[in-house]
DNA sequence: TTGTACGCGTTATCAC
DNA sequence: GTGATAACGCGTACAA
């Protein structure tokens, strides 16, 4: 069944069923209702390859998740969080969402090559790029429309992305920390060629600097954005006796409290902690932690990927969220 | 820059381009070369929409998730343990995946209504299908391609399916329970509108008949696939005195745990436990549970739909996984 | 308000 | 081995 077909159907013309299909006017009523009736009769959807084929879009936007192993997965629902809000902006504007994932220990080289060879997006956005990513390179230099979420490398301005406040988020966490007395304030990094590590770590330096208190490298471990890096710098920093950690994620945190409860140490009473993400975890660890609905970041690079692939909006564009403070049990105690 | 422009620059014509693109034969070494080097100069990739229109496949392959709340979400990596395996498969053999994703509440009816709408895909997985599933039963009509993940309603033989032995595995567990004693049997199911947990219930049932004990009607509570569903089912479960739960899924396990915990009851001294599914938060809940790697069944589902497209198999196919009983800690103690 | 005719970029079917 | 040429199904100027 195509165009052709339901004109003859309902006696008129092929443009006349493309008219009414897009919703366009100069169509009588009478005419319209009848085309609708063949259509609804015939259960006819148009061909979307074919409709691509002459207005030169797909209405399909691609998400690229360049890593997977213990992070798409697992007890971290980053991603997860992150496709719930770029769907529903996709499906408002009746779009589609096509996931790119990476295989488990994947090169990235490998990743970015087979994301690039297909063309079926319109757009793309691209989750935790890091720096010389050959996924991110490869779209700048031929110039291929996408929007980053989180800070890009280098605090890269010639390209579009929506991160949230890092530094400020993480300045609002130590000085919760500062004002509940802690002194010996530790640090426990994401992956630190990921720049929303960078901004945290930043943020934290901020904040003690603020306050006149040293910025001990001591206290300060470079892990990843996983729990067994939370459990192992935990344990990296207890010869050091801190008083709180700031870690660089809530997954982070829950490794730092299984190491906490190994040694036998008390949260908050001899440790105050803070992760960074309110996850849906977070809440059932009471974790004071920085809110920042990953969702909304989803939705807001996907509104803003069809906005620049439709010209309603020029490239690039920045958009930075705030953030809010959740205080829980981790920092002051039941 | 298209097939035309490639064919001038390398001085052939376009049929050859195209032999050259699709490695077809009849095609001298040396031209082949030489359309290569122009391809790779001009950084040529065919479009997919021109080649869908007369090829009529697309190589997308969606898939649909048609619940989200709390369940892609949170301490559930179901859903993206699924994803990753039918990703693998996909990657593997070129094809794109395309993701459908239920907005939070969102009607099955209205979720049906837009998958259906959009004809992107060569065909489509669909995971979590419950009895009346409008998606189902629409695309069953108008005999559209696709695989179902997990046992379809009714065992309806007509579809393709992947599913793991449900039955069997169940019996494993409570056969297990049995062997280290336990005679209070109680169990808490899933959703009882999805196969996968009325199949663990009659293996459940199977377990006990066959040993001659009573299927105790106190001892079954109908829940849903969720860790509050576990709490309160096992608050429920207390006043009866279970010497044993096998919970209908992993995350139904650690909301038992959790009311087991609160009441002050130990596992397995007071309550063994078994859940369902491996998950990763088994392994750390050290629970007794039934392995069966979701993400394989994603990627034998993504296979056979792909076969399915490619006319390598006749529908509909039915595939039936095994299982394996995973035994720790909240059955024999340390 | 409706219809005609062309083009989008590719594959498939011929003839050479 | 290679090259014309006709589809594929739709949108869209332009004509009526």
């Amino acid at each position: 069944m195509n165009l052709e077909d339901i004109a003859e159907k309902a006696g008129v013309s092929r443009s006349t069923v493309s008219r009414v299909i897009n919703n366009e006017r100069y169509v009588s009523e009478k005419v319209r209702q009848r085309v609708l009736q063949v259509i609804a009769e015939e259960n006819f959807r148009p061909n979307p390859a074919a409709r691509t084929l002459v207005t030169r879009r797909s209405g399909i936007i691609g998400t690229a998740i360049p890593q997977t192993t213990n992070v798409f997965f697992g007890d971290n629902s980053y991603y997860p969080m992150l496709l719930q809000g770029v769907a529903e902006a996709v499906n408002q504007r009746d779009y589609a969402l096509l996931l790119y994932l990476a295989e488990e220990q994947e090169e990235r080289e490998n990743f970015a090559e087979r994301v690039v060879r297909q063309r079926h997006a319109d757009g793309l956005i691209l989750s935790s790029v890091i720096e010389g990513d050959p996924l991110f390179t490869y779209l700048l230099k031929h110039d291929r429309r996408f929007v980053i979420v989180e800070t890009p490398p280098h605090h890269e301005e010639r390209v579009s992305y929506v991160t949230v406040d890092n530094v400020a988020a993480a300045e609002m966490a130590v000085n919760h920390l500062i004002a509940i007395g802690r002194r010996r304030i530790a640090k426990i990094t994401g992956q630190i060629n990921i720049m929303d590590a960078v901004e945290r770590l930043e943020g934290y330096q901020n904040a003690l600097r603020a306050h006149g208190l040293p910025v001990d490298p001591n206290l300060i471990v470079y892990g990843r954005f996983h729990r067994d890096a939370g459990y192992e710098g935990m344990k990296q920093l207890l010869p050091h006796q801190p008083d709180a950690v700031f870690a660089g994620g809530d997954t982070i945190a829950l490794g730092v409290l299984d190491a906490l409860t190994e040694a036998g140490l008390c949260v908050p009473e001899d440790v105050a902690l803070v992760g960074f993400d309110d996850l849906d975890v977070a809440e059932r660890a009471q974790l004071t932690t920085i809110n920042h609905s990953v969702q909304y970041v989803g939705s807001r690079a996907a509104t803003l990927l069809m906005d620049l692939i439709e010209g309603r909006l020029e490239h690039p564009q920045h958009i930075v969220l705030p953030t809010r403070l959740v205080i829980r049990r981790s920092t002051v105690g039941s």
